[in-house]
RNA sequence: GCCUCGGUAGCUCAGUCGGUAGAGCAGGGGACUGAAAAUCCCCGUGUCGGUGGUUCGAUUCCGCCCCGAGGCA
């Protein structure tokens, strides 16, 4: 099988290359984002639908913004998509910017023991009974090669290496495969800093002119979701705790929600510069076609004979 | 015109009883294996407004000038 990912920080025009690659191709998108997968969420995720770009889009709207999702979840549902796609000749075109949702997709990675929701509450508890530092020692007597790869503040890593531990008695598995499930071609859309930066602050202000206040207020209200959900944590969304709360104006808000999105861009960016394989392209300083020439033509497959990482 | 208070990192400011300076925010770099739009780590040299003077040495003290805020006329 073979399928192309086009990748990049937000607002880099990702899903208009991969519509125009499916429009070309007769193909079909598979969204890589973790928060569109979520059911009435779309202005502040900057949702992309079917009925917008008229090509079928897939792992998008697939749960309620009250559920809980995971990365593994994605890569085994993803992947049943991408081969449907195949069995029917098309190409699957992932399109999205969560790097762990395309990494566990691409490669096989092996997650280690199921989240256990018993554990992980004993775990919280314990944590804020004994303290980091104590919890870190722990895993350290565990496992010191995994240990000595978590900063003993990174919480959620550590509290999840452990939880590996007591659910299956053994730690986290080291088995990581370089070797690609499928022949995969990553676009990785790379705009300079600055415009991208404009970009960003262009599209924030856009989202509030098509309502995202009042998608926000819907959800609040009418669905009862509270900022504490992990839907809720997306940019553009757990913003608003402040705000709604009366302790920063509009404008500030606005300021809040393009800073953490620029944040986030450098952290995709960083994300997705380590597959050396990636073919890099400057999408504001390229057509549309010329960007969808490049991302169809036949070569940049790679299929893991060389390094799929500088590591 | 006079008086007062300010002028120090992109922004807000601290500080140096004279030995060329440091916080927060912004910004930059990085990590990432079942929460990943999450989580975490690392990074602070700037004519200390300008110019003279005192001094071994001034951003720090003194004079003058420029700019800003307020007050008095």
């Amino acid at each position: 099988m073979r399928a192309l990912f086009i990748v990049g920080p937000t607002a880099c025009g990702k899903s208009a290359l991969a519509t125009e690659c499916a429009r070309r191709t007769g193909s079909e998108i598979i969204s890589c984002d973790s928060m569109q997968i979520y059911r009435h969420m779309d202005i502040g995720t900057a949702k992309t639908t079917e009925a917008e770009c008229g090509v079928p889009v897939h792992m998008v709207d697939i749960v309620e913004p009250n559920a809980e999702f995971s990365a593994f979840e994605y890569a085994e549902r993803a992947l049943e998509v991408a081969e449907t796609l195949d069995s029917q000749g098309k190409l699957p075109i992932f399109a999205g910017g969560t790097g762990l949702y395309a990494h566990s997709t691409i490669f096989p990675l092996t997650f280690g023991a199921a989240k256990d929701e018993n554990v992980r509450a004993e775990l919280e508890s314990e944590l804020a009974r004994r303290g980091a530092q104590a919890m870190w020692e722990e895993l350290a007597l565990l496992d010191p090669d995994d240990a000595a790869k978590i900063h003993p503040n990174n919480v959620k890593r550590l509290l999840r290496a452990l939880e590996i531990a007591r659910v299956s008695g053994e730690t986290k598995p080291k088995g990581e495969s370089l070797k690609p499930r499928f022949a995969v071609k990553m676009i990785f859309l790379k705009p300079p800093r600055n415009a991208l930066y404009a970009a960003i602050d262009d599209r924030v202000e856009r989202m509030f002119e098509a309502g995202l206040e009042e998608e926000v207020g819907r959800l609040v209200g009418e669905r009862g979701l509270d900022f504490g959900m992990q839907s809720m944590q997306a940019i553009g969304y757990r913003e608003f705790a402040p705000y709604l709360s009366g302790e920063i104006s509009l404008p500030q808000l606005k300021e809040e929600i393009k800073k953490d999105t620029r944040r986030y861009a450098k952290r995709q960016e960083t994300w997705f510069s380590r597959y050396k394989f990636a073919v890099q392209a400057d999408p504001f300083a390229l057509a549309t076609d010329e960007l969808a020439a490049l991302a169809l033509s036949d070569d940049g497959y790679f299929n893991g004979e060389e390094n799929a990482e500088d590591r």
